[in-house]
DNA sequence: CTGAAAGCGCTAACAT
DNA sequence: ATGTTAGCGCTTTCAG
């Protein structure tokens, strides 16, 4: 049976409230008392106890962070970056995974509201479908991160999806593809049809046709990756060039046209979204879209702090920058590394 | 102001307590008034408020996972494991990255506790100087995963990594590999020290001198898998053959091969711990020793929640066992692909 | 089968 | 500066 307040407060033989305020790190406590409390709390060895202290002063110092993919390495890194951000300001940050699930999703969310998080970080599963009402019932601010919300104007971190998709596009079009194919994402999330719609810009721009069977739909996972670039291969004219939209899948595709005796980039050049570790250590490396995966999460925690603590009344939506990073597996003039 | 359990049960013309009872899907009670509730619940869009009803029953289907590096992939996996099997079983799962770091690792315990989840998985930070007498004070049972704890005999899931560690280096020798060194973990890991003391077993066995300046130490992440690969390259008699103790240490090292143009597998025989979706899309693929890590996370979560419902008394040590891949990276003789 | 009442551990309002 | 009191929302005896 740990010990409550009550205990403390007898042993130090003072009120339950003087050691709730100096718990709470109140100046209004004489130094002896404080000290008096202090100890005690340390014989005792006792810790406040979480669901009271919120249930009667509704607030904690907890954020929550729901991600749609946590073995998606640029959500990891996202995460961290909350993480260092909140921590410095006295937070602490709980994660919880949607596994692209909007079930899972709603399940959390609930949890981070029914757990009275001081506020909430998501990447949503979906721009129309996924729904914050339980949180916005509850007054805890959301900002959403990578994606956005279509049904409320919430502040946002995300990158320049539309600029990156045509310029990953672009880019494999300068290297003299003829045929460009897209592996999309769902699109249900902003950063799924917005990268399409980057794609199909830049084929415009350049006065190709956009050829329905060089788009590939896919769920942003290991899984889908396998199918699409499966099915893009079987095609009677494939592709002689492929962007893929997030990772993920790129690492499936990675693993089909190893399988399938693609030559990249001569038969197929390759550009992926997410620059990672490995991009670099992969014969040929990797040309990828990096994205400031932590500092998107630092920019997130920065937005959502201001929100607890009341700051700001207007949404704001931050916008950085996706960088195109060019590497062997989309050269074919072959005059860079 | 969401709505209370006293608005239901003033809406549906009840007590409080039958409010409770419907919603704990209690069966005494009535038709009539179950279906009451319920339409009143769904009026109201009631949410049970979880610091109060923690406060009162202590007790949540919340559990808790500490791991020690959310960017790794294999805690990822071991996560997804966790998850999976704790949703189907009515819990929900939270997440906290100690990030190799005992007090932020400290900081998530006494959050766990504070906030008075049903129970922790966690892969220590360090096997001595992990400390889980936050939890042990609240009752709260504590199932590590990956790594022991030397200081208390809980229920751990762990992969035979003496053996793993012992088989990986035999394989190099068998390579024909004769100045063998190794990148281990943090010796205050079990992981890190197992698969240290597997290598010298290994050594032993073939009537090998070990080399201390074969052997570098280093911290289970990124950063230190490059200083821990550069000073083997700058050895004098610099390493054939090299066994790397995690995933993240074996990319840094392949970065750093990578740019020292060193040859893999004539100049150096590489074995990593960890295999992954990529090690097959390298050139040449990496031979790795595959954890289940998703089936640990799995048995970690049984082992949790059979805790958590007071069965098996006593301390319980699952060991499950991690295969050497073979692939290219360390294969000398060439008579596979 | 249902309701009334007590109280979990803590903090905030009010007194002093 | 400190103590007293009330009550957060819920569950759980205990009566009926």
């Amino acid at each position: 049976m740990p010990a409550s307040i009550r205990d403390v407060a007898a042993r130090a033989n003072v009120s339950p409230a003087t050691v709730s305020r100096v718990l709470n790190g109140r100046e209004d406590v004489s130094t002896v008392l404080r000290d008096r409390v202090l100890a005690a709390v340390d014989d005792l060895g006792y810790r406040p106890y979480g669901p009271a202290r919120s249930l009667r002063s509704r607030a904690t110092t907890v954020v929550g962070v729901v991600v749609s993919d946590l073995t998606n390495p640029f959500f990891t890194s996202m995460v961290r970056g909350v993480e260092d951000t909140a921590q410095q300001r006295g937070y602490s940050v709980i994660i919880a995974n949607a596994d692209e699930d909007l079930a899972k999703e709603k399940r959390y969310l609930e949890i981070a509201a029914a757990e009275q998080v001081a506020g909430v970080v998501l990447s949503p599963a979906s721009s129309t479908r996924t729904s914050i009402d339980v949180l916005a019932e509850r007054g805890i601010p959301v900002v959403t991160v990578d994606r956005r919300l279509r049904t409320a104007d919430l502040d946002s971190v995300t990158v320049n999806n539309h600029r990156a998709g045509r310029e990953a596009t672009q880019h494999l079009l300068e290297q003299g593809c003829r045929r460009v194919a897209i592996i999309a994402g769902p699109t249900q999330t902003t950063t799924g049809s917005l990268r399409l719609a980057g794609y199909r810009a830049a084929l415009h721009a350049a006065g190709c046709a956009v050829d329905p069977a060089l788009i590939a739909l896919a769920d942003f996972r290991i899984e889908g990756g396998y199918e699409a670039t499966k099915a893009l291969l079987r095609l009677r004219r494939p592709p002689d060039g492929l962007l893929i939209s997030n990772n993920l899948m790129t690492i499936a595709a990675l693993e089909v046209l190893s399988t399938a005796d693609i030559n990249i980039p001569a038969d197929l050049a390759l550009v992926g979204f997410d620059d990672s570790r490995w991009a670099k250590a992969l014969r040929p490396p990797l040309t990828a879209v990096a994205q400031p995966a932590y500092q998107m999460g630092e920019e997130a925690a920065l937005l959502l702090l201001d929100r607890v603590r009341g700051a700001r009344p207007n949404p704001c939506h931050v916008t950085l920058t996706a960088q195109l990073v060019i590497r062997g597996s989309s050269l074919r003039a072959g005059h860079l590394a």
